[in-house]
RNA sequence: CGGGGAGUGGCGCAGUGGUAGCGCACCAGCUUUGGGAGCUGGCGGUCGGGGGUUCAAAUCCCCCCUCCCCGACCA
């Protein structure tokens, strides 16, 4: 493509209203213009991103023997209603009104479209398994768009949808799908982890995130660099034995002086406490106090760490737990809020983090106004009922798989897949009668890929102060071939090897950004670095006269040279490399 | 929805009662040409919309709309 007829406006000023590096740059860089909160015109350099992102969906999605189809926009109301879906999204659909009054909304997902359609389309097991995707345009009425193309109102989605005749089909095809989506996030360059989101209440669906690195993500999770593990921040774990080797479990084998009250007036706090007695705050044991099903608790974590609250749901579980509020300490006076120590007289349940199973003394409350006490042992002064890992993961905690830092990062969900069960077969009488007639819900799994979000979250990844590095199966061009002519004698034959060279690319099968333009040097390398083609070459006179064209890649800012009769073997043997 | 901020040319901004300006971009000419060139001359805005006050409103008042940020909420 020449730039001389590019539909391509570059901007020197950074957009006021944008708030995200990926937002500011495709805007800068003429990829996207915006129309409206959370709604985006996709230009020339945009909409080829965008395809090639579609592509890579769409060859792995072949790839995992689903097949395309394409659903409307516009759906009626009434399923969504039959669904109950169109209460729980309430305001989040764009609802509109046809001629007569019927309801309609524009799509925010297809499930019960889907649903219907095969239930109309499939009714014997012979006919399972079927998954169908498609790549459509989806619309959510946000609270408050934002981030640009991250949380936009109007998004490109790929949606996917299987149907087995049992569990263990479905099982089969989520981790089919889920394979897929690490091959696609592998092939966008992304750096993500497949997250496994907390359950609901009482077990609930399987269902993992997609969670590609990004300060501007939503969502905190914890992951290992050095392996795959990754897991929500009320999921996570630590492996203790990564900091606690060889010892062994009974605290009784510290010899300590006994217990012993410190008077610590007006310090209730963790910090204050440390610094008053002059130890480190990890040597103070924290007790917090909960409510389980009535009865009182205490939760016992190192003093510099945090309660998960969900952990402690989960370790004394069935039981409900709730931690004291402000308003349970005042219904409750006779608590010593502040210095409420692990040997409290009226606990009824004792949890406590696995790493306080260690041979050492603890500073903690002594269960009396003003006072700590020192010296308390497990074992001899306090009992623990439930060990669990109970501790907030931060950074730099053990991974459980493989022991290397833990990072808690925040990510960008590109990806969602999602064991669905029969909740919508049920509703929409999709099922299908088995080897011996008997008739069954056909059982689903859902799956997506917010592929205009994916764009954005490469560009968070890859680019720098002067604009986007595009990995290059992404890149709207492979090659971005610089003329520059100059006034000089060599003008004319400057332009006439860089035509050349344009044409020999093509002709070699490469994807060429040719700047034909009347612009200075100055403005064809800046515009060059901020769009971001993964290799630029450059035709001047200075290296023309030594017969050389200068190759820089994009994303490590290494220049070569390439003699200006090899460019295209040149440029094959680069693509290779 | 609560709190805060902002709407002036394609982009970034100035302009607190006297009839709209700067930088970038765009057009023309001349000069310049290896990291966003210089000079000269141009094009382009009913100052978000409506109403009001005033001899006079981008500016003051009222209503509405839109956008941004924080929060709440949430695929």
């Amino acid at each position: 493509m020449r730039m001389s007829g590019l539909l391509l406006r570059t901007l020197r000023d950074d957009p006021a209203d944008a708030d995200t590096d990926s937002q500011r740059l495709l805007l800068r860089a003429g990829y996207i213009r915006r129309a409206a909160a959370g709604i985006y015109s996709w230009l020339p350099l945009g909409h080829r991103v965008l395809r090639r992102v579609e592509q890579i969906v769409r060859e792995e999605m072949d790839r995992a023997g689903a097949q395309e189809i394409l659903l409307p926009i516009l759906q009626p109301l009434e399923l969504w209603q039959r669904s109950g879906r169109d209460v729980a999204y309430g305001p989040l659909m764009f609802r509109l009104l046809d001629r007569k009054e019927t309801g309609f909304c524009l799509s925010p997902t297809a499930e019960e479209l889907m649903a219907t359609l095969v239930a109309s389309e499939l009714s014997s097991y012979r006919d399972l398994p079927v998954n169908l995707y498609q790549i459509q345009w989806k619309f959510r009425d946000e609270l408050r768009p934002r981030f640009g193309l991250l949380r936009a109102r109007e998004f490109l989605m790929k949606d996917a949808y299987s149907f087995d005749a049992d569990l263990d089909g479905l099982r089969a095809s989520y981790q089919r799908m889920y394979n897929a989506y690490c091959s696609i996030f592998d092939r966008c360059g992304l750096t993500f982890r497949a997250v496994e989101a907390q359950s609901g209440e009482m077990g609930g669906d399987v269902n993992h995130e997609f969670m590609a690195v990004a300060a501007v993500g939503e969502d905190d999770f914890v992951w290992c660099k050095a392996c795959d593990y990754a897991a929500n921040v009320e999921a996570a774990r630590r492996d203790h034995s990564w900091h606690h080797t060889e010892v062994p479990a009974a605290a009784a084998t510290v010899d300590a002086p006994p217990m012993e009250e410190v008077h610590t007036p007006g310090l209730p706090g963790i910090q204050g406490v440390a610094d008053f007695l002059g130890v480190e705050p990890s040597t103070l044991l924290k007790c917090i106090v909960f409510d389980a099903d009535g009865e009182l608790g205490l939760a016992l974590v190192p003093g510099d760490r945090e309660v998960n609250e969900f952990a402690l749901a989960r370790a004394v579980a069935p039981r409900k737990v709730r931690l004291y509020t402000d308003e349970d300490f005042a219904a409750h006076p006779e608590l010593p809020k502040g210095y409420i120590g692990p040997h409290y007289p009226g606990a009824a349940l004792v949890v406590a983090d696995v790493s306080l199973d260690a041979p050492r003394a603890w500073v903690t409350g002594a269960n009396r106004v003003d006072h700590h006490a020192r010296n308390v042992v497990l074992g001899r002064d306090f009992a623990v009922d439930v060990w669990a890992g109970l501790v907030t993961i931060v950074t730099g905690d053990a991974c459980p798989n493989c022991g290397e830092p833990l990072s808690v990062d925040r990510g960008i969900e590109v990806g969602h897949v999602f064991q669905l069960g029969t909740k919508f077969s049920k509703v929409f009488g999709a099922n299908y009668v088995d080897e011996h007639g008997d008739e069954h819900p056909i059982v689903m799994g859902c799956y997506g890929v917010g592929i205009s979000r994916v764009v954005a979250a490469i560009v968070e990844e890859h680019h720098d102060d002067n604009g986007i590095a595009w990995p290059a199966a992404l890149a709207p061009y492979d090659v971005h071939l610089l003329a520059l002519p100059g006034r000089g004698d060599a003008a004319q034959a400057v332009v006439a090897a860089a035509e050349r060279c344009y044409e020999e690319l093509l002709a070699g099968g490469f994807q060429v950004l040719y700047d034909d333009r009347d612009a200075s040097p100055g403005v064809k390398f800046a515009d060059a670095d901020l769009l971001g083609m993964p290799v630029q070459l450059v035709i001047g006179a200075k290296g023309l006269a030594r017969g050389v064209v200068e190759r820089k890649v994009r994303a490590t800012g290494d220049r070569s040279e390439l003699p200006i009769t090899e460019v295209l073997a040149g440029m094959l043997a680069g693509a290779a490399t």
